[in-house]
DNA sequence: ATGGCTCGTGTAACGAGA
């Protein structure tokens, strides 16, 4: 099975890239964030024309989550449970009996911002919705943009970006209460480029220079992890007239 | 130099992203 998660920052632009890569890279499963359209405004049709199904949380102007499959989903479950949040930033379903949830983590801003405390609290939150989806599904696969650099061999410029947004020792210290929910980062299982990214801001070349950030990613509960064939992050899309900030990370895994 | 692009909204700037 290969899953695959995708910040296209706004669906409405990147839905040519979107079909696209699906046509070169026909993954089972395609998380995608910043859909930033309403669900009526969903593109279903352009899907299923794809191949596939699409399960869909979105807000206008702002968040918005997607799941595309190439089976149906079953059980889908809309944002947390016990989190009550107007950001609709999480999608959950079951594929080919793989427990999917796909996430948006709040960016935070600056670690002085309200919106700093949000994503704290969010963080909570998701560790508690993670730890009864274990416990619920036994395995989980766990993907999105999750705004967290979880090591300083994740951002270009360590020193610059200490203790800011994405790099501070309390959000890496919810990345790894994850991990010891018993998940494995996938990307990490395998020898990898140094400077491997997934996010690199639009301005001052950013991309071209390979100033970016690790910031996407997938993980997966012990026997998903074990059954890994491969992990890569494919910078292609980032290449593109009009790209999204963020490119895919795929994993394939033994199912 | 605390900016630099890009998006949605809505039709001018501005908030937000990371």
């Amino acid at each position: 099975m290969k899953i695959a998660t995708w910040n296209v920052n706004s669906l409405n632009v990147r839905l040519p890239h979107v079909l696209e890569w699906l046509k070169t890279s026909p993954v089972d499963v395609l998380c995608l964030q910043e859909l930033k359209l309403e669900d009526t405004k969903f593109p279903l049709e352009a899907m299923e024309e794809a191949g596939y199904f699409a399960v869909f949380n979105g807000q206008k102007t702002y968040n918005g989550v997607a799941i595309l499959s190439r089976a149906k989903p079953e059980d889908v479950v809309k944002d947390m449970p016990d989190y009550a949040d107007a950001q609709k930033r999480v999608i959950a379903a079951t594929i080919n009996g793989v427990r999917i949830v796909n996430v948006y983590i709040v960016n935070g801003q600056t670690v002085d911002s309200d919106k700093y405390q949000y994503k704290m609290a969010w963080l909570t939150a998701l560790r508690k919705y993670m730890e009864d989806a274990v416990s619920t599904y036994g395995e989980v696969a766990l993907l999105g943009d999750y705004n967290i650099a979880p090591e300083d061999r994740d951002v270009h410029d360590p020193k610059a970006w200490a203790g800011q947004v994405l790099c501070t020792d309390a959000e890496r210290d919810h990345f790894r209460g994850l991990i010891a929910l018993g998940f494995a980062d996938s990307f990490r299982l395998f020898d990898q480029p140094e400077k491997s990214f997934t996010w690199w801001d639009y301005r001052m070349h950013g991309f071209r220079r390979n100033l970016g950030m690790r910031i996407d990613h997938i993980l997966l509960t012990k026997n998903l992890a074990g059954g890994v064939t491969s992990a890569v992050i494919d910078v292609e899309p980032r290449k593109l007239e009009r790209p999204s900030d963020h490119t895919p990370v795929i994993v394939e895994f033994k199912s």
